[in-house]
Formats: C-alpha cells, sequence, structure tokens
RNA sequence: AGGGGUAUAGCCAAGCGGUAAGGCAGCUGGUUUUGAUCCAGUCAUUCAGAGGUUCAAAUCCUCUUACCCCUGCCA
C-alpha cells in the first residue's frame, strides 16, 4: 500500500495517540464487527479502512468479528462475501474471523452473573406491554411488575429460557437499571431472547440469543479491544455498553468511540434500502455495477487503491456528510490514469473508407499503451483502408469548435495519419453511414510537411480487424441527490443508469483483457471486461466511469 | 428546558488563544497525436447568530438558532 506516505489525522487518532502517550494503552486493538445479513457497501469501506488503517499505522491489530446473534437474518453466504470484499480491499485480519456466537458460552455465564447480583430478571411482558411500560422520550417509563422477581426465581426462570422451556417471545431477560432514564437505552433494556432458530454458527445449541448491546461490548472486551469504533448512531448505547462492562467479572480494556457515516449523493447506503433495489429487481443483484457495494465496484473496474484512497479523502468527524460522487470518480480517475492501459474501441460505429490506401494492405501500427508511461509498452494496432470511426466524431459542416472531422478539414487518427475526408453516404433517414477520405501517407508519428496541423485526432479501429464488443455505460441509479428521503424509489430511478450497446467494435488486442482490470478507452472512459456475464460471440465491457469531459460541458 | 450529538467555502475537511491547511468541484491561462492527463494562477477579511473575556477568539464563557440520532424481543 503505497498511499500510507501522508497519514490521515482525524479526532479517534488523536484519542490514540494520547492514550498511546498517556500509556493507558501500550498497543492498539481494533476490530471491524458487520452482521453477516448483505453485501458490504462504500461504507463498510469507511469503516474498514479506519479500523484496519488503525491498526496498520500504530503496528496493532484489527479483528474481524461478525456480529451474528440474529440467525433468522444472517447467512453464510454473506459471511464469504464480506470475507472477500475486506481481502479484495487490501486488508488483512488478526487471527481466524471471530465470532460473537463463539462467545455465547461466556455471555451466558454474565447474564448468570447479573440475575446474582440482581441486576437483571427474566420479564414476562409481552411486546406490547414493553412498549407501554418503556414510556416515551419525554415520559418516563414504569417498573415491569417482573422487575422484584427474587435472584433464584430469575436464575431458575433463565435457565428454562435455555432449556427451550420457553416460547419464542414469551419471556425475555432484561438488565434492571432505570425506566425513568433519558436514555432510552437504559431503561431496563433487553439482553436475551427466546428463538427457536438455527444459527449458520452454532447450529441448534441455542434457542436464546443475546441482544447487540450485551454482546458486542463484551465480545470487545473478551478479545482485547482497545478502541471500539462505530457510527453516530450508537452514542446513546455508550451509556448501556460502559454499564454492562461495569456490572460484570471482565477486565475491561475498550471504549468506545462515535464516528459519523458516509452518505454519498445521488444513491443509497442502508442495508435495507439496498435489499429492496435487489429484491424489487430494480438492479440486477448486489453487485450489480449501479450498486454502492463492495462487489459492485469491483465489478465495475473500480480498484481497491481507489476506495482506499477515497476513504481518506472524506475523513473521519462527527459531522453529517453527504459526499459528491465527483470525489469518487477523481479517485478511481486518478488510479486508472496511471495505471490502465490504453485501447481503442468505437461505441457507434461508422466506416471510413480511406480511397488512396491499398485496399488489400494492412499495416500493424505499434502504438504507446500508455502516453507517458514508457514502462507499460506498446502493442500492435492493424490498420487498414476500412476502419470505423465514432459516428459523433464527422459531421458534414461544422463551427471551429468542433475539433473532429468534417469534410474538407484534416484530422489525425490516433496513433496513425492524418486524413482529410471528402465525401459520405447516408442512409434513406439522413444518417451518415459511410465516410471517405484520402490519407497523408507522410505523416505516421510526424506532423504534416506543409507546416499544417490537425485540429483534432479521433479514436479509430480497423474495420476487418476488429472484435464484436457489447458495452455497458452506467450513471447514477436515481435522479435525486438524496434518494433516501423519497417514499418511492420507482419514481426517481434514473431510467438511463444503464445503457446497453450491442453493437461496439474495439481493437483486436482486447481478446486479453481480463475481468475487473480497466482500460481506457482512448476519449471514451475508463472499461473494464465484466466478471460475470461471458457471451460467446462478444466480449462484455462495463464503464468504470468516463473521462473527464470539460467539453461536453461547455457545449450543453 | 426529555436526552445524546453536530455547526469552518458548492461538497468533504484541517485548525486545539497568535491572525483561516488540503482535497473535490468551479473559474483563467499554458502544454498536448486523448476536448484526457499535466502545469501555472484563481477561489472564506471570515468560521450558524448575538453578546462577553482577552493585547489577541473559528478556538474560552453565556445565550440563541438549525440540523441529525434515541420510544425493535434489529444491529
Amino acid at each position: 500500500m503505497s498511499e500510507a506516505e501522508k497519514r490521515p489525522t482525524n479526532f479517534i487518532r488523536q484519542i490514540i495517540d494520547a492514550d498511546l502517550e498517556s500509556g493507558k494503552h501500550s498497543s492498539v486493538q481494533t476490530r471491524f464487527p458487520p452482521e453477516p445479513n448483505g453485501f458490504l457497501h462504500i461504507g463498510h469501506a469507511k469503516s474498514i479502512c479506519l479500523n484496519f488503517g488503525i491498526a496498520q499505522d500504530y503496528k496493532g491489530l484489527c479483528n474481524l468479528r461478525f456480529d451474528d446473534t440474529n440467525p433468522e437474518k444472517e447467512d453464510i453466504d454473506f459471511v464469504n462475501s464480506i470475507e472477500e470484499d475486506v481481502k479484495w480491499l487490501g486488508f488483512e485480519w488478526s487471527g481466524e474471523t471471530h465470532y460473537s456466537s463463539q462467545y455465547f458460552d461466556k455471555l451466558h455465564g454474565f447474564a448468570v452473573e447479573l440475575i446474582e447480583k440482581g441486576l437483571a430478571y427474566v420479564c414476562f411482558l409481552n411486546a406490547d406491554e414493553a412498549r407501554e411500560y418503556r414510556g416515551t422520550l419525554t415520559a418516563p417509563g414504569k417498573n415491569s411488575p417482573y422487575r422484584d422477581t427474587s435472584v433464584e426465581e430469575n436464575l431458575a426462570l433463565f435457565a428454562k429460557m435455555k432449556n427451550g422451556e420457553c416460547k419464542d417471545g414469551e419471556c425475555v431477560l432484561r438488565a434492571k437499571i432505570d425506566m425513568t432514564s433519558s436514555f432510552m437505552c437504559l431503561r431496563d433494556p433487553i439482553l436475551y431472547r427466546v428463538r427457536f432458530a438455527h444459527h449458520h454458527q452454532t447450529g441448534n445449541e441455542w434457542c436464546i440469543y443475546p441482544m447487540y448491546d450485551f454482546t458486542h461490548c463484551l465480545s470487545d472486551a473478551i478479545e482485547g479491544i482497545t478502541h471500539s469504533l462505530c457510527t453516530l448512531e450508537f452514542q446513546d448505547n455508550r451509556r448501556l455498553y460502559d454499564w454492562v462492562l461495569e456490572n460484570v467479572s471482565i477486565e475491561v480494556t475498550p471504549h468506545q468511540y462515535e464516528f459519523s457515516r458516509l452518505n454519498l449523493e445521488y444513491t443509497v447506503l442502508s442495508k435495507r434500502k439496498l435489499q429492496m433495489l435487489v429484491e424489487e429487481n430494480l438492479v440486477n443483484g448486489w453487485d450489480d455495477p449501479r450498486m454502492p457495494t463492495i462487489a459492485a465496484f469491483r465489478r465495475r473496474g473500480y480498484t481497491p487503491g481507489s476506495l482506499r484512497e477515497f476513504t481518506k479523502r472524506i475523513g473521519v468527524t462527527k459531522m453529517d456528510n453527504t459526499v459528491e460522487i465527483g470525489v469518487l470518480e477523481a479517485c478511481i480517475r486518478e488510479d486508472l490514469n496511471d495505471n490502465a492501459p490504453r485501447a481503442m474501441a468505437v461505441l457507434d460505429p461508422i466506416k471510413l473508407v480511406i480511397e488512396n490506401y491499398p485496399a488489400d494492405q494492412v499495416e500493424q501500427l505499434t502504438v504507446k499503451n500508455h502516453p507517458s508511461d514508457e514502462t507499460q509498452g506498446t502493442r500492435i494496432v492493424p490498420f487498414a483502408a476500412e476502419l470505423y470511426i465514432e459516428a459523433e466524431d464527422f459531421r458534414e459542416e461544422a463551427n471551429k469548435k468542433y475539433k473532429r472531422l468534417v469534410i474538407d478539414k484534416a484530422v489525425r487518427l490516433r496513433g496513425a495519419y492524418v486524413i482529410t475526408a471528402t465525401r459520405c453516404d447516408k442512409d434513406s433517414d439522413g444518417n451518415v453511414t459511410t465516410v471517405y477520405c484520402t490519407y497523408n501517407e507522410d505523416t505516421l508519428g510526424k506532423n504534416p510537411t506543409d507546416g499544417t496541423k490537425p485540429k483534432g485526432v479521433i479514436h479509430w479501429v480497423a474495420a476487418q480487424q476488429s472484435l464484436d464488443a457489447e458495452v455497458r455505460l452506467y450513471d447514477r441509479l436515481f435522479n435525486v441527490a438524496n434518494p433516501a428521503a423519497e417514499e418511492d424509489f420507482n419514481s426517481v430511478i434514473n431510467e438511463d443508469s444503464l445503457i446497453t450497446i450491442s453493437g461496439a467494435k474495439v481493437e483486436p488486442s482486447l481478446v486479453n483483457a481480463k475481468p475487473e482490470h480497466a482500460f481506457q478507452f482512448e476519449r471514451l472512459g475508463y472499461f473494464c471486461l465484466d466478471n460475470k456475464d461471458v457471451k460467446s460471440d462478444k466480449l462484455i465491457f462495463n464503464r468504470t466511469v468516463g473521462l473527464r469531459d470539460t467539453w461536453a460541458k461547455t457545449a450543453n
């Protein structure tokens, strides 16, 4: 990871610096704790880079821990995809993968300890009753009628819960804290619920499952986490996090710190909403390249480094924020401009016939793979009398601002000769089908000897030698900057978020393209071979991102 | 007066009592066989607002305002 040059600074790193200096901690231990109930998205990448980045920079460790306390919503497939995504992003977790479910025995023991201390009780209030007893934001709650059950009886009841003698939802184990607290999460929060569900890690061993607030802090403590980083909505929960650790017999090292979650314009970043997009078939799965998931960015041609750079640029604070997609695009363009080999592709081909070029001749031109990085070498590109060029790169007539092919005007064919258009053919609808031109034989690698210099450069492929390709052009999924605020997604979906071009022509060297490895199709943007779909008769390319286009901006 | 948080440029974001970093976006020029890249320049007399302390305030104090989060047997 070469981006380690300048370390980011943020309030969490400042806390760690202080903790290290004061001797509160001698080393740093973090963790990334996803629930395996969906795919990781760019918001998770922020957390991953924060946690693993801190571990790297401070020579500490970072665990990967699945927070798997809700078996009904979780799945082993998500465990696998999450591990894959973290590795792909370029991080290695400390030791084996951890699971909160590994600690179910210990957690149970701590629950028993709380009961013995008179700090937890089994409550038979149903969900509706519990809600009533809880009170509201402005009104205090009232004590459960089961709050004063004896320790002995609570122990027996909890044992029944554990032994499967209570029905689903019949009762819960609650902490005895304060039903009048202004922190709602301190109004006797639920620690355990009864759930006869098969768990992807523990099978049918348990029929009671611990809640997040009870599990997370203890899992952190068990693993020796020093700095437990989470998002802002858990700020209130920190009081419960600390309460549990203070009231149980465990060596306490972890402290929770909260940072703001990432919001990105023109997309949604909540698992629930992403799941909705998948289930309603608004996209083609979690890894549809229009999704903001790690898997989707990967499929689209984003590099791990570009995503890491993005998380570095957006920073870590406690301020609510919505980042413009331009920041993300700038990151991937910067990476790919330096590293993606160039190639030529024509998305909307029209024929170009060079009338003074020998009809049966094919030249094998040597073309640079990168305009300024010589180390990327060269490749062979065939040149012949019949080529394809982009339909929008030709006009019969145009003003001086149009720097492409116009009748009686010259342009450079990228990496080849200077040509001058002479005439064109059109179909019955008036669309240009073929452009005729002459070429200047003495312009390969140099400007015309008459001192003129063509004002434009256009890309091309040789007609006979080119390959057929399908090209998928992606754009933002939503038409509004903040789709999450919308009640109905369907009304703000961008109908042009995917444009499939089936008749593209690409240069022959692209037979060797590898999935996910982006090329710059000159003058068009960055594209990579799709890593999933395959067609026998043509290559399938995804557009990662277009080139910056200041001309399009002023033209419109 | 429920509680917990946050306010610095269009969007992110440094700053931590000594006179407003940086990135993205934008705007001006220059180079260029990609309308890309690259290069140079430009872009907050002011930090949500009002008071106060100080030689000195985005930084400290007081009040006000706006926005976000909290009433799952989700995480």
